[in-house]
DNA sequence: GATGCGATTGCCT
DNA sequence: GGCAATCGCATCT
């Protein structure tokens, strides 16, 4: 029997990881952990010290470059272009309005593709994210990816951030779900035939 | 400068 | 299951 590391003491994920087709890299986010550190003051109500949120990833779905009509890489624009950037980074737009997306760039620089994380299952700070998403909902805490931003605090501030550092938002290698599942995206119009999304088809955290 | 719409959510029926 | 909310961005004029 070996000590359990405390989950927010993983160290991020290398560079590397993300510097390879986006298809592979969307497929082994599954199960890993994305991890946000809260500063005392953006905890609801406060906090003694800093609190760390802990989601597994469980659903997720990969946009790639000018040959993916349903990426906003299909052309290249001053909000895309980061998706043509260092791999690694985080790509955070706001949509319909109302809440954020958060992708991470796969691919070396230069050639443009990203993965949009879609659902999780939260593993730490439970009570903070309630807080943040305004329900007791577990369920239901992560399950979306406009949820899954709120519930984490995520928003445009963290677009452009560097996950492969450690700090208040970065991703973690974690438990590998026992099966990976694929299915065509959801909500878009255009390609939506291709089955680029992927899901662990035994959490009761994925969307839909 | 104006217009149309989207990688969604939450509320209402 | 239907639909309004809400605004940044891309794409026109």
């Amino acid at each position: 029997m070996r000590p359990q590391v405390h989950p927010a003491f993983a160290p991020p994920l290398p560079r590397s990881f993300f510097e390879r087709p986006t298809l592979q890299v969307a497929r082994e986010l599954l199960g890993c952990r994305l991890v946000r550190v809260l500063e005392p003051q953006e905890v609801p109500g406060g906090a003694e010290g800093p609190v760390v949120l802990v989601a597994r990833l469980v659903e997720v779905e990969a946009y790639l470059g000018p040959a993916d009509p349903a990426s906003h890489a299909y052309r290249r624009t001053p909000r895309s272009a980061i998706m043509w950037g260092p791999p690694g980074r985080a790509y955070v737009y706001f949509s319909y309005g109302n809440h954020y997306c958060m992708n991470v760039v796969a691919e070396p620089e230069g050639v443009a593709g990203a993965v949009l994380l879609r659902a999780a299952e939260p593993l730490e700070g439970l009570e903070v994210m309630q807080k943040l998403r305004g329900t007791h909902d577990v369920r239901q805490l992560l399950r979306g990816p406009g949820r899954l931003t709120k519930a984490l605090a995520v928003d445009r501030r963290f677009n452009g951030w560097d996950l492969t550092q450690p700090g208040p938002l970065y991703l973690a290698a974690g438990q590998p779900p026992a099966r990976v599942a694929t299915s065509p995206r959801i909500g878009i119009r255009r390609a939506a035939d291709r089955p680029w999304r992927f899901f662990d088809p035994q959490s009761p955290f994925v969307s839909r």
